[in-house]
DNA sequence: CGTACGGTTGAGTCCAATCAAGCAGCGTGG
DNA sequence: CCACGCTGCTTGATTGGACTCAACCGTACG
């Protein structure tokens, strides 16, 4: 299934039907306030699994960032392919296991960490698969634009654009076009990431 | 195993070689930063697992509140349990997936809600057992103290303090003890928790 | 060339954090 | 029994980091 930028495929709320399996792009998932206020949770890229939720209705919302194509499996074949393949069901368990671990962690940035730290955690996010990777440092190419930054950090897009601009005037970051980030200095980033100064 | 008031018997970063079924009492699970912020990723009351991470070490650290009780069992011991009650992993995997909701709906509160929507979508939650419950009032007892309240919310015992007291000056509670809160209007409080206002 | 859109930058505001007292419950011991 | 100190909670005054509002910039595109 192909799916367009911009284009929602899960939403919050609706009827859990489906199970899907991400096989290109980049996909956003967040869920929404009535007046609009958005939570990014997370970012789904080729091989994340999505609604594998044991719910009735999906409990956030699902949308392409760019180009996507996905697996899609209706529920009740996903239910015999469970029965058939014990071990995926294992699989499962692992990923839903991962997730949480993921989960925690950016409870703990959200409840806790600075706008600067939430930043540079944002960056050496070891999810964050990088293009190039030469002793410390690295070139990221960011499919999400600033809002979906902020959304997911719990920030403001203003924030996060003034962050990067001083992670640049302090050296630690370059940034040559809008949807690319040179870290220069890795170590110094994880380390306010971590919050270890 | 009996784990007494204020005793960790899980540290986060600790090797993982254990897993818990709790079966009495409260706990508080918790992610540390170096200079000692602490986040609380939830709080495990009877029959909630605990370190069903897959991983090999313990990605958050848990403490009893009160005099906690829990089944331990070491990791060999789940596995074989595992590949012996198929029915196990199944039971797991819906834990972990009603886990990840929770999550996610943490996120969305420490991302974007205020101290006031906060606190109120604590004091609703669905999780939060009633003592007593008549029409739109509730009775409950709190286990845990401001701190962890706090810690919880992702805000200071001072705002959560502040902001009881704003709800009780307001008619929408009122707080017989430290430990007790008396919902007198559960309606109004989950449209503020909902940000339907 | 003009418009639109995403990003950056600046000025001012505000909500929650910080700093600092006070207060109430409670177990301890004189 | 009551002063004492401890601990957890509340309340007040002030600060500050991120938000809001607003202008500006640059690139893409019709």
């Amino acid at each position: 299934m192909r799916v367009a930028p911009g284009q929602v495929f899960i939403d919050e709320g609706g009827p859990a039907d489906s199970f899907f399996n991400v096989t290109a792009g980049t996909v956003r998932l967040f869920k929404l306030l009535p007046d609009g206020r958005r939570q990014i949770t997370g970012f789904a890229v080729s091989g994340h699994f999505l609604g594998l939720a044991m719910s009735s209705v999906y409990a956030f919302g699902a949308e392409a960032i760019d180009q996507v194509r996905v697996c899609r499996f209706a529920r009740p074949k996903l239910r015999r392919l469970l029965d058939d393949f014990p071990a995926m069901e294992k699989r499962l368990l692992e990923v839903a296991s991962d997730e949480l671990i993921a989960a925690q962690e950016q409870m703990l940035l959200l409840g806790r960490k600075t706008a600067r730290e939430r930043l540079a955690s944002f960056l050496v996010a070891p999810s964050r698969l990088s293009v190039a990777c030469e002793h410390s440092r690295m070139r990221l190419i960011l499919p999400m634009a600033r809002n979906d930054i902020a959304d997911y950090l719990g920030l403001t897009i203003e924030t996060v654009s003034r962050t990067l601009t001083r992670f640049r005037t302090e050296g630690l970051i370059a940034l040559p076009s809008a949807s690319e980030v040179l870290l220069l200095d890795v170590p110094a980033l994880r380390q306010i990431a971590d919050a270890l100064n």
